[in-house]
RNA sequence: GGAGGAUUAGCGAAGCGGUCAUAACGCGGCGGUCUUGAAAACCGUUUGCCUUCACGGGCACGGGGGUUCGAAUCCCUCAUCCUCCGCCA
C-alpha cells in the first residue's frame, strides 16, 4: 500500500508505474481515488465540527446541571437532538467513504524500483548471474520421485490415501535429509548474524488482510472451522506479524531474524499438483529469512539476502542463477524481487527454489510497522527471503547430487547433520 | 473447559456518568538552575493518529459494538493477563 498523500501530491507517479506494470485497467482508481479522498476529508471536517459543537454543548449541559438549572439543561439537549441525525449520517458516509478509498489503496501497486526490467509476464524475467557450472552428465538423471523411491524414501500412496493428493510420506535417509537441509539451513544463517524464530503455524485474519491481497489469501490460505485462525502459507506471515501495530526505536534496527516453519498452500488456481512428484504441494518446511530495517538501508540488505541463499545452495554443490522479476510479474506489494533459481540436470532447466523480495513500505503501512528516529516516526521497510524450503529443495539437491551408480553424495557441509554420511546409497 | 479478578501514557498508579483526562500522583526520559565535574535538590518539559497554509478542531483509556446531551466510568462481545479447579506433551 502506498502512501496515499504521495498519490494525492504526485498522481502521474503513481499512473506511470500502473503502467510499467502493464495494469492499464487500474488507471481510472487513481482519479477517482483522489475525488473520494477529496470529498472523504470535506465530510470530516463537517462531520468534526458537528461533533466540535456536540462537545461544547455538553459540556455546558453539565455545568448547568451542577448548577441544578434543569429546564436550562433541557433546551440544550434539543439543540443536540436537532443535529444527531444529520450528524449520524455525515458518520456514515464517512465509514463508507473510507472504506471505498482502503479498497482503492489495497489494489494500487507499490512504486517499484527504478532498477526493475519492464515486462509484461514471468516470460520476460531477466537472468541476472549464473553461480556453478550447470552440468549436464552423461547418464540419465531420473524423475526425483524415482530418486527418492530408490532409496525407499517417499510414499505417495499412503499419502493420498490419508490426506490427498498434494501430501507425501518421507522415509528413511530421505525424511532425515529433509531435517538435515532444514537444520543445515538453520545453522547458516545463526552463523550470519540472523536470530533464530519459531513462529506460531496459524494466524488470526487481521495479519493474514496485513500481508496479502484477498485473492492471494483465497488462493493460499487453509482456514481452521470455527476458529479465527489461518493456517500459514510461510513463516513470513507470522514473522512479519510479529511487528503488527509496533513502534520500534531506531537504534534496535535492524531486526534480523531467521525462521523455521511448516508452510500449507492450497495451491487453488495452480497448474495442478505434480501427480508423482513433491514439487508443487500442500505441505512443506521452509527456513526463512525475515528483515525490518530503515527505508535507506532495504536496498542493501536486499542484495545481502539473495547472497545467501545462493551462498547455501552452492555449499551444496547445486548451480543456481538469479533471475529478477520483471515489472509486470512483480506482485503489487513489491518493489523488487529476486528468484534464486536451481539447476535440474534432468529438465536442462534451472527451477524456482526461492525468493527474495524488498517491500519497501509497503507491509509496514499497512500492518503499522513504525520506526523512532531522531527526526520523528517513520515506516519500516521489510524484506523477506526464503533460505531452503524442502522438500522441493531436496529435488534440486538429489538430482545433482547423484552420480553414474545411482549413489547419492553428500557435501561436506551437510555431512554432520547426516550422521557423518558421505553418501546415499 | 469451569469460577473469580484485571487491562488507563515508556513503567507504576489514581479516577468508577459531567471544570480530575489539555490523563492526578510517583518513577523513568529530555532541557535548565546550582556545581571544577557529578550526585542531591529545585524549575520546566515529555502519547499517538487524522484534518488545517495557519489558528484551531476531531479521534483514541485492551479491540469492536451499544445506552446517553455527555462514557475511562453503565451494558454486550472479543482478545489478553493473573488466581484457583479440571485436562494434557
Amino acid at each position: 500500500m502506498i502512501d496515499i498523500r504521495m498519490l494525492r501530491e504526485q498522481p502521474e507517479v503513481v499512473k506511470d508505474n500502473i503502467r510499467k506494470k502493464f495494469q492499464d485497467h487500474k488507471l481510472p482508481l487513481v482519479d477517482e481515488v483522489i475525488q473520494l479522498d477529496l470529498t472523504s476529508r470535506s465530510i470530516k471536517q463537517e462531520a468534526d465540527d458537528l461533533r466540535a459543537n456536540r462537545n461544547r454543548i455538553s459540556k455546558e449541559i453539565g455545568a448547568l446541571m451542577a448548577q441544578n438549572k434543569k429546564e436550562e439543561a433541557e433546551n440544550k439537549k434539543a439543540e443536540v437532538a436537532n443535529k444527531a441525525t444529520l450528524l449520524l449520517e455525515l458518520e456514515e458516509k464517512e465509514r463508507e467513504l473510507e472504506e471505498k478509498i482502503t479498497k482503492i489503496m489495497m489494489v494500487i501497486p507499490n512504486i517499484i524500483d527504478s532498477s526493475v526490467p519492464i515486462g509484461k509476464d514471468d516470460t520476460e524475467n531477466v537472468e541476472i548471474t549464473k553461480y556453478g557450472e550447470p552440468v549436464v552428465p552423461d547418464f540419465e538423471v531420473p524423475y526425483h520421485a524415482e530418486i527418492m523411491e530408490d532409496f525407499n524414501g517417499l510414499d505417495l500412496d499412503s499419502a493420498r490415501k490419508v490426506a490427498g493428493n498434494g501430501f507425501y510420506y518421507l522415509m528413511g535417509d530421505i525424511a532425515r535429509l529433509h531435517s538435515a537441509v532444514i537444520s543445515y539451513a538453520r545453522d547458516f544463517m545463526i552463523e550470519r548474524g540472523f536470530t533464530y524464530c519459531v513462529p506460531p503455524f496459524m494466524i488470526r485474519s487481521n495479519v493474514v488482510a496485513g500481508v496479502m491481497s484477498f485473492a492471494e489469501m483465497d488462493a493460499m490460505m487453509y482456514k481452521i472451522e470455527g476458529e479465527d485462525l489461518y493456517l500459514i502459507g510461510t513463516s513470513e506471515h507470522s514473522m512479519i506479524g510479529k511487528y503488527i501495530d509496533t513502534i520500534i526505536p531506531e537504534s534496535e534496527l535492524p531486526q534480523t531474524l531467521t525462521s523455521y516453519s511448516p508452510c500449507f498452500r492450497k495451491e487453488k488456481g495452480a497448474h495442478g499438483l505434480e501427480e508423482r512428484g513433491v514439487y508443487r504441494i500442500h505441505q512443506f518446511e521452509k527456513q526463512e529469512m525475515i528483515v525490518v530495517c530503515k527505508p535507506e538501508e532495504s536496498h542493501l540488505w536486499f542484495d545481502k539476502l539473495w547472497k545467501n541463499t545462493v551462498e547455501l545452495f552452492r555449499s551444496l554443490d547445486i548451480p543456481v542463477r538469479t533471475l529478477e522479476c520483471c515489472s509486470g510479474d512483480l506482485a503489487d506489494l513489491k518493489v523488487k524481487s529476486f528468484d534464486v533459481e536451481a539447476w535440474s540436470p534432468r529438465q536442462k532447466k534451472y527451477f524456482e527454489v526461492g525468493s527474495c523480495s524488498n517491500l519497501g513500505d509497503a507491509q509496514a503501512r499497512r500492518l503499522k510497522i513504525r520506526i523512532n528516529g531522531e527526526s520523528g516516526k517513520y515506516f519500516a521497510h521489510t524484506l523477506n527471503n526464503t533460505v531452503a524450503a524442502p522438500p522441493r529443495m531436496l529435488i534440486a539437491f538429489l538430482e545433482n547430487n547423484r552420480q553414474a551408480d545411482g549413489t547419492v553424495r553428500i557435501p561436506t557441509a551437510l555431512q554432520p547433520y547426516m550422521g557423518g554420511k558421505t553418501a546415499l546409497s
